[in-house]
DNA sequence: TTCACAAATCGTAATCATTACGATATAATA
DNA sequence: TATTATATCGTAATGATTACGATTTGTGAA
């Protein structure tokens, strides 16, 4: 998922493109592993006089809602990510920078035998470390 | 790990044995399965005069970092339970109750040859949806 | 059993991420 | 360019969690 094709989901939903929506998008373009709302904030602060705290979260609803990005809770507080690929797929994350790695194992295959009677809905499966670039440095 | 095995635990680290603490272990140990903080303070408010904020999270801590309780982040919010069983394993967990059933199925074997120059830390896998009684009440 | 003291608890204030809202500004379109 | 629904702003409120000085209590020694 890039900008363009970013706007093009927002456009055809009927929301409009606007400038903020624009630079937080950029952010995460640029971002390449996941960020929290607050390090939105800072970005948006450095090249705007300001940026209120309902545009912040409403569009980074939004676009999960969208699924332009991704999201998931790591210490305690939201992180969120662009998203990657469409197929199903977990993740390793650094816990240095928050950089993402595509991990095409899925554990569910042979789960459901092992829970008779429960209604599954969804699962989690992340991997927690230091990537090779923190790892060096 | 029941109550008196935690207490156990406590008094070889030094650990006080209190009123207080003996009812947090007390709640949990009938809670089967996941709880919040807020679950415990509503629990204890009702058989005694109040509790402070400081000693329910303090305990709570204390207690995961000696392996009485496990935790983990459910709606952006965090969750307790007794320790189960010692070995490695996963959870399935009920929207609904909070209730857990034990998965031994873990998909990190075949892990760490997608993720040359990682370090691998920790992980996380856990199943989400409705356990046999939520679907049938 | 009583004493002394470190540890635990209490009551409450502070913090921090997130949500909510009335007022204002702006993108889309006719 | 005029209209209007949508988006943004500034700020207050919320809710979980953390922090802290004052008080209480469990424990081990006298």
């Amino acid at each position: 998922m890039n900008i363009e094709e970013a706007i093009e989901t927002l456009k055809d939903k009927g929301y409009k493109t606007t400038g903020r929506r624009k630079d937080i998008l950029s952010f995460f373009a640029e971002a390449d592993g996941y960020r929290t709302a607050r390090d939105l904030i800072q970005y948006m602060e450095q090249r705007h006089d300001g940026i209120s705290f309902d545009t912040i979260y409403r569009n980074l609803h939004l676009f999960v809602e969208m699924g332009i990005l991704e999201t998931t809770e790591l210490d305690g507080e939201k992180h969120f990510q662009i998203a990657c690929a469409q197929h199903h797929h977990h993740h390793f994350i650094c816990k240095c920078c928050g950089k993402t790695k595509e991990v095409d194992i899925c554990p569910m295959k042979n789960v459901d035998s092992m829970l008779p009677g429960c209604i599954i809905e969804n699962h989690k499966f992340e991997i927690y470390g230091i990537c090779p670039q923190c790892k060096t440095s």
